[in-house]
RNA sequence: GGAAGGUUAGCUCAGCUGGUUUAGAGCACCUGCCUUACAAGCAGGGGGUCACUGGUUCGAAUCCAGUACCUUCCACCA
């Protein structure tokens, strides 16, 4: 089969994805081989592609096809997760586009228009996968918030809540007030704001509710909330406030009595050392009013003005307060000074609003328990985590967790299966119907319109965590009594886990506890944690930087292979990756290397007759050999998840060895042809190369492959074995690297002293008995007469291993030069001879050092002195 | 503020038990070549006192301590 003369990735691509799907070479079932089974990351359903995407499924594929190619059942499980924050917010941004805000068209027309956005965008991530080549079960595609696992969260959530580990509780959430909603965590942006500081006066009450002479001086940020006060608060070992210790103090303007506290949590060095509590308000505060049993005010409505409560300034806006009762604090002689400051403020990133601190009742899970075994999972190595650097981490996480809040004050996701009687009490059940019946079992005379579900929906990683089971089986979690089905009896626990550590705690971690907890073993062996890629200038990539390339412009300029290889060729597992486009086309010249080596070797005229010379014979030896070295280096890499010089051992052998130098020596000159032995043995060269490549290559290797010879329909070389090493003769290896310095010692020879590498020259060696099968390799590719003995007048002189080659060079030598070099080079073998020996003759080293270590250790010894004994040949003789 | 990790060539990184690695790779760079597989290539070459300071050792990029800077995660100070 002619080739063309370039590699066009984007045909090929189509081409061979289109044909692995149409004979289901991606599909798995259970049999008896041994499963290797990776479970996605689920992307955000409404998400696009981006460079951490390649990177993590890249490396996900790369694993997959390995292990399929290594003969094992391999079933890589994709789908998307319903990401609830994410999509709500995209959903609430295209209604507000038409004029719709959510809270106008209610739940149930809010959730049809979501799921109607589902349908449109919720593909798109997955079909982009499969532009990267990606060898998905596409069959077992699953998503987060299809039926059957939204039952399995909420049956989840039943069987904790019946365990006792799920409670209400209250909790700070941030409250937006303009989107009148609760944000997450993360979606409050931190920004350091100008604000004042003000100092007040509280006075010390007599005790009867009218103020004294003495007074105490506080300062605040939000002077608008201290009608909400509870009490004032001070650090015990305060020496200047041991006068103020169980007195109270009237807040003022509104002669509010309320008592002087004392808690470690007040800095002594900070404002004035004298804290207004504010449980309402301020997560601190509402801590400090739990230890301290303080009552708790809220003087601020869900739009941020101040209500009944407040007394005073009631309707008016939180800021508008804030102007007006530093004015009234001033006049009534309350107010100390004013200071500039500057502090942290949260916004809202949807709405830009100052995020105001509110309580409300949450639904929490018990952590302790799970995580202490989820923690045991990682100490006893039953889950690895690779690099291990994260164990520390992980361990440090998992000794100061805290009870995970799950509720989450959203719409879109799986509501939470808790109904209120009209009492204000509760069910936890399943459904509607058990849940009319819980709560008929509590007040017999109730109806189905007399329950309210709670609004609120689940948190996405509490459907997330499940995933490893739930992709099989979706009837296990929360029912350990059902009994696992074939899947998920076959493919679990999973093998690995490729993903970012920023989600370590969120979702490993998590998974880990499900799987115990439901399945009584961890979800998988091995977690890859990836870096974070950066731009070149080391920022994260980001849609709102702009800085993230668009993954699907690299493939169709480069092509999927070659985005693959730069991906990996910069990630080894959990440093961060520094994104640079050359490292593709680096990727995409070695497409264009790989093709033109069998355009080279598909090309060649095979005579029948011709016997193989001996050039033909060595180097065919020597390939054979070189290939069963690498093959174990590359799976070595592998076994270690050293991905990237997995990729790099075998670049480098296509590259450096079979292009360079086998290609080099066999190929037949200009007109000739080539004869079978050699032949067979390069074709078969390319097809094991071939193999070798394509977990990381998949397009441009399924493609040579069939170029190669007839393939029938439906055959691929996803399908075939792995190359396996055989014995390997390392020392004629490492004879042939010998011969392999001396070729280039020549080439730079010629090169500085002008001479053409058309010109044939004498080479004398010295020491070089053992190399005499190679001579054949210095003739093809040095260009040289081999000579024994030493050369006769001026020459150039060099040393490779153990072996002195000179060449005669006219005038050009420089014989000090050479002298200097080699008398360093002398020292220094001498030195490194003496501690080497100074190792030998310690006893204790020899007796208690494993055997191979002491062999290494006399190995050393002998050749550096044999190297010695060189060098001091050639000063002689120079 | 707490925790973890990092600092090796212009860039991105290897360097696993201290020595044959008197510091390696890929990319980039420089020089010479369109030599009929490949200029997305071939051949050759230059470039690093391994962040800094001490210590252990016959010997340290490697082990220990301190300093500086960087990154990430957690908590964010009324």
């Amino acid at each position: 089969m002619q080739l063309s003369a370039k590699y066009n990735p984007a045909e090929v691509e189509d081409k061979w994805y289109s044909y692995w799907i149409k004979n289901r070479c991606f599909h798995s079932e259970p049999d008896n081989r041994e499963a290797y089974t990776i479970v996605i990351p689920p992307p955000n359903v409404t998400g696009i592609l981006h460079m951490g995407h390649v990177l993590n499924n890249t490396l996900n594929d790369v694993l997959t096809r390995k292990a399929r190619m290594d003969g094992k059942n391999a079933c890589w499980v994709p789908g998307t997760d319903h990401a609830s924050i994410a999509t709500e917010n995209k959903v609430v941004a295209r209604l507000k586009e038409r004029g719709i805000r959510k809270e106008d068209i209610g739940r149930e027309e809010f959730l049809k228009y979501a799921w109607e956005w589902k349908e449109e965008h919720g593909g798109i991530i997955l079909e982009q996968l499969r532009k990267l080549g990606a060898s998905c079960d596409w069959d077992r595609t699953k998503f987060t918030m299809e039926p059957a696992l939204s039952k399995a969260v909420i049956d989840t959530f039943v069987y904790f809540y019946k365990k006792g580990l799920i409670y209400r509780g209250v909790r700070m959430v941030n409250w937006d007030p303009e989107g009148l909603t609760a944000v997450s965590d993360e979606e409050v942006i931190h920004r350091d704001t100008k604000s004042h500081f003000y100092h007040l006066k509280y006075y010390i009450s007599d005790g009867n509710g009218n103020p004294t002479d003495d007074y105490l001086v506080i300062a605040t940020t939000r002077p608008e909330t201290i009608m909400a006060d509870a009490a004032i608060c001070v650090n015990p070992k305060d020496e200047r406030h041991f006068r103020l210790h169980g007195k109270k103090v009237l807040i003022p303007l509104i002669n509010r009595e309320i008592p002087v506290i004392e808690d470690d949590y007040v800095e002594m060095d900070f404002g004035t050392g004298c804290l207004k509590v504010t449980p309402a308000h301020d997560a601190h505060d509402y801590e400090i009013g739990l230890r301290h049993n303080l009552p708790v005010m809220d003087i601020i409505d869900d739009h941020g003005r101040l209500n009944e409560n407040a007394q005073i300034l009631i309707g008016e806006d939180r800021f508008v307060a804030r102007k007006k009762i530093v004015g009234m604090l001033e006049e009534a002689g309350n107010l100390v000074k004013v200071e500039e400051y500057v502090s942290p403020v949260g916004y809202s990133e949807r709405t830009n609003a100052v995020i105001e601190p509110k309580l409300s009742t949450q639904w929490f899970l018990k952590m302790e328990e799970l995580a202490s075994k989820a923690l045991e999972s990682v100490e006893s190595g039953k889950v690895k985590l690779i690099p291990d650097k994260y164990r520390s981490t992980y361990r440090h996480w998992m000794e100061n967790v805290h009870d995970w809040c799950i509720s989450r004050q959203l719409w879109w996701g799986q509501r939470i299966p808790a109904w209120y009687l009209p009492d204000g009490s509760f069910v936890v059940e399943p459904d509607e119907e058990s849940a009319l019946k819980a709560a008929q079992a509590i007040n017999p005379g109730l109806k189905a319109e007399d329950l309210r579900q709670d609004d609120d929906v689940l948190d996405t990683w509490f459907s997330s965590w499940l995933w490893p089971i739930s992709v099989f089986d979706a009837g296990r979690p929360g029912n350990p009594d059902h009994k696992p089905n074939r899947d998920l009896s076959y493919y679990y626990p999973t093998n690995d886990l490729v993903t970012g550590p920023d989600i370590l705690f969120f979702w490993v971690a998590r998974m880990i506890m499900a799987g115990n907890e439901f399945m009584g073993d961890v979800p998988f062996r091995n977690v890859y944690l990836t870096g974070i890629v950066r731009d070149k200038l080391g920022r994260k990539m980001s849609k709102t930087l702009g800085n993230s390339p668009d993954p699907l412009d690299l493939i169709k300029k480069y092509g999927a292979d070659a985005v693959r290889i730069g991906m990996l060729l910069c990630s080894s597992a959990g440093n961060d990756i520094f994104y640079d486009e050359s490292q593709i086309e680096q990727g995409r010249n070695f497409c264009g290397k790989i093709w033109n080596a069998w355009r080279l070797v598909s090309g060649w005229n095979v005579d029948p007759d011709a016997k193989q010379d001996e050039t033909g014979r060595v180097a065919v030896k020597w390939f054979d050999n070189l290939l069963s070295k690498t093959i174990c280096e590359v799976e070595d890499h592998y076994s270690k998840f050293r991905i990237s010089d997995a990729l790099m051992a075998i670049y480098k052998l296509f590259w450096d060895d079979f292009c360079s130098w086998y290609l080099e020596l066999v190929k037949p000159g200009s007109g000739r042809a080539i004869d079978p032995l050699t032949y067979e043995a390069s074709v078969d060269f390319f097809e094991k190369l071939l193999k070798l490549i394509h977990p990381v290559m998949p397009f441009i290797t399924e493609e040579l492959w069939h170029a190669m010879g007839e393939r029938r329909e439906g055959e691929t070389i996803m399908f075939e074995r792995s190359p396996k090493a055989g014995p390997y003769d390392a020392a004629f290896l490492s004879a042939f690297d010998t011969v392999r310095g001396l070729v280039m010692g020549l080439r730079s020879l010629r090169q500085q002293n002008g001479v053409s590498p058309k010109d044939r020259l004498d080479l004398y060696l010295e020491g070089a008995d053992s190399l005499q099968e190679l001579f054949p390799v210095l003739d093809k590719l040095g260009n040289v007469q081999v000579q024994a003995g030493a050369a006769e007048g001026a020459s150039a002189s060099f040393i490779s291993g153990t072996v002195k080659a000179s060449v005669p060079m006219g005038d050009y030598v420089n014989v000090e030069e050479e002298r200097r070099k080699l008398e360093a080079e002398l020292e220094h073998q001498k030195s490194f001879l003496e501690g080497v020996r100074r190792k030998l003759s310690n006893e204790k080293f020899v007796s208690n050092a494993p055997e191979a270590v002491v062999a290494s250790e006399r190995k050393k010894e002998s050749d550096a002195l044999a190297r010695i004994k060189a060098i001091e040949e050639s000063l002689k003789s120079l």
